[in-house]
DNA sequence: TTTTTAGTGGATATTTTTATCTACTTTGCA
DNA sequence: TGCAAAGTAGATAAAAATATCCACTAAAAA
């Protein structure tokens, strides 16, 4: 299971791809807001998104966050990386600190595959797909869709 | 992921199980010591399972703990609903409150189908299992095995 | 019956995660 | 130029998870 931050900060970019898409730059407290988030909390969140160049953002009049059309589409995993770190793809099942293929616990074989697969999805899905997801019906983000 | 306490739990009754078929009933320093979690801590997790009856202790000089085999196998998912509860299996990817099948996040129907083979594996796997496990050689749990 | 061993219960402490607050800087616009 | 809008930085607080401590009770052995 991710930590909150990590499932902010997951709500939080996919809003802001929806607003760019319509020319706009959300704030935090909107982006709050929007996500059902604690506002101060998801401006740090975003705070260390942009030191490290997920998302960009513009101060003043105007401003607020948007991610560069330019860069490539940011995967989950990049998003979970660098709020909370992967330990969730590599930690053994019931927190043996030797457990590996060569040397398994018990239900490391049958976890690895689950875990492995769960990496897979992250790796493969794009806040760009998820936020298509919601323009196009398929999907929704709380008050958004609706 | 689960939590560390849950991660003890697990641990502790693979080992009281192995012990108790060698007709021993470890304490839990002893226990504590060979699954290498923090004793105190581990005292605690073993009190609440105790009290749901998960397993069994006796008082006293050749006391200890034990599992009742009277009982008939216990499943992790037992175990993670008694200390942590199910939330794992139940709570949206992306932590969205009104998230459902029929009113679903963008990540929803992927994030399910892993969801629920974890699910299906805890309920399957019994702490017997994978005692059996260590007990052929197919497995190790630290220390024991070696 | 006394001593020793072993779990129990409750309080407390520490660490991590989550959340908040305030002063500051940057920027656009009147 | 100066005011208002918006993100930033750092300190602080609150809550949850993890970990420890100690006094107490129960049971077996000496």
């Amino acid at each position: 299971m991710l930590t909150k931050a990590t499932e902010y900060a997951i709500r939080a970019m996919v809003y802001i791809v929806l607003k760019n898409r319509e020319q706009k730059r959300p704030g935090y407290r909107e982006i709050a807001r929007e996500i059902e988030a604690p506002e101060h909390f998801t401006a740090k969140i975003l705070q260390t998104l942009v030191k490290q160049s997920i998302i960009q953002s513009a101060k003043g009049r105007g401003g607020g966050f948007f991610c560069s059309p330019d860069r490539k589409p940011v995967t989950i995993i990049e998003v979970i990386q660098h709020v909370e770190g992967l330990k969730l793809f590599t930690r053994c099942g019931i927190g043996l600190s030797h457990c590996s293929d060569t040397n398994p616990c018990p239900i490391h074989n049958e976890y690895a595959i689950i875990r492995n697969k769960y990496q897979e999805l992250a790796a493969l899905t794009t806040i760009q797909s998820l936020a298509d997801k919601i323009t196009n019906g398929h999907a929704v983000l709380n008050r958004i869709g609706s």
